[in-house]
DNA sequence: GACTTTTAAATGTATGACAAATGAAAATTA
DNA sequence: TAATTTTCATTTGTCATACATTTAAAAGTC
């Protein structure tokens, strides 16, 4: 692990974390190995330990590395989790959204396509846990004076369920991003009490074909749910639109 | 923006970049708003300016915020771009494969359902260069003598180029762990020249199919070349186990 | 007016000190 | 001897201060 304390153009802690980064993905570093202390680690790079702590810290915030205090403490390489990884999927997706203006079609496409491509899995390995939860959340949502943020939840708890019936950790952490950064996109949609009619009776379908393991109809479904959430969507900003213009 | 000085369980670099980032996700920071200087943070925050600087350190491995010295420099809020999040998003999908022994199906099953749903949407709007680019991958992966590692790498641009051809960044950035993520996992099969033909011929009838715009044809393509690839692993790993038996 | 120099402000780095945590080892006790 | 307590060295967390470096505005110069 070297670094370029000539480069004036990088700082030295991030060149730090990028070669400590490296070491660890290239597998140089394995799960749970001890890095040398800040003290030593500021003599081999020869900085000082603030630049080094620094450097700890950026890898900290990506989860690569753990800290304990103490005697034999120190920091140590830390097994990513998917649980873990899904926060900070979560919070990259949610500003990847929010900042570059992503439009509302673009978001719904990328969730219900992605979504959709977890249903024959899901279909064919959903367990009754899975379908509980789903009919559980379908009977929150059927609750009169459900709050907006409420029935959003609740509309997140019921894709996640979905989706985690395929159980593929890999297409349950993508689709985590997709999913729950969504979110506060949907919130500016005012669900009437007749929209959220509609969205549970699909939803009751969605259960119903999962139990019957149809994935095609279950596929079918998302499709339309899909094209109901983009025409709501639009009817939303087109009464903006005409409000913002009357 | 607050944080708790007497909670002792979390440090307070770590308090405060969490109280950072949650004005910024929830949108009381925008984008290339400066924050106050590290001196008056710690005034703020009333902890010294290090502590200051290892939140804001944090913050910058995430890329929320960015860093300029100077007079009039300081921290911006950072718009995240979607090029700057593929990075993290391979790195962590990178690890979380690796340190999670996730198996190869898996990770195959993943990939190719979510390359699949991109399939309808690159039919119906790929460009004269997203073709190009795929046709031109298919060339280089026929040149004899091609090493693995090109090999891989040629691999990973043709099957960019097919979730580029998509046109949907949120499927992109989604997809650029999977994609991208698997190629360590790839390299432990060893192409032969047999196999090698094998996947062009379906590469190619990708392109084909997509230069028609026939997306159910491109799918059922997708579905080949998973079902394939698993069976190359398979054996490739039986015949490493038959290797350590005998 | 165009160019150069100065200057103030900000981040980057270094050093030294102390607090707090922690687990091992030593000392004490039953 | 076995269990318990105390001591102690190590390591991270935090603070304070100093100085280097960068940068753009402001002042000065031609």
């Amino acid at each position: 692990m070297k670094i370029n304390p000539n480069d004036a153009t990088t700082d030295l802690s991030a060149q730090i974390a990028t070669a400590i980064r490296d070491a660890i993905v290239s597998g140089q570093l394995i799960v749970d190995e001890r890095l040398p202390s800040e003290s030593e680690l500021s003599d081999q790079f020869e900085v000082s330990r603030s630049t080094v702590r620094e450097a700890l810290k950026r890898l900290a915030a990506q989860s690569l590395i753990r800290t304990q205090r103490g005697a034999f403490g120190g920091a140590f390489i830390n097994r990513i989790s998917f649980e873990e990884a899904y926060g900070q999927q979560i919070t990259t997706s949610t500003l990847l959204l929010s900042m570059n203006a992503v439009s509302f079609d673009v978001a719904c496409e990328a969730r219900f396509a992605m979504e959709r491509a977890c249903a024959p899995f899901a279909a064919q390995r959903r367990t009754a846990d899975h379908l509980a939860t789903m009919r559980a959340e379908i009977h929150c949502q059927a609750q009169p004076g459900l709050s907006d943020e409420s029935w959003c939840a609740s509309d997140v708890s019921f894709h996640r369920a979905l989706v985690d019936a395929a159980q593929n950790p890999v297409m349950s952490y993508q689709l985590a991003g997709s999913v729950e950064a969504m979110q506060p996109l949907m919130n500016m949609i005012t669900f009437t009490a007749r929209n959220r009619e509609t969205i549970i009776r699909l939803h009751s379908k969605i259960a119903n074909h999962l139990d019957n393991k149809e994935a095609e109809k279950v596929e079918a479904v998302l499709v339309t749910l899909s094209d109901y959430t983009k025409t709501l969507a639009y009817d939303v900003i087109a009464a903006k639109q005409k409000q913002n213009d009357g």
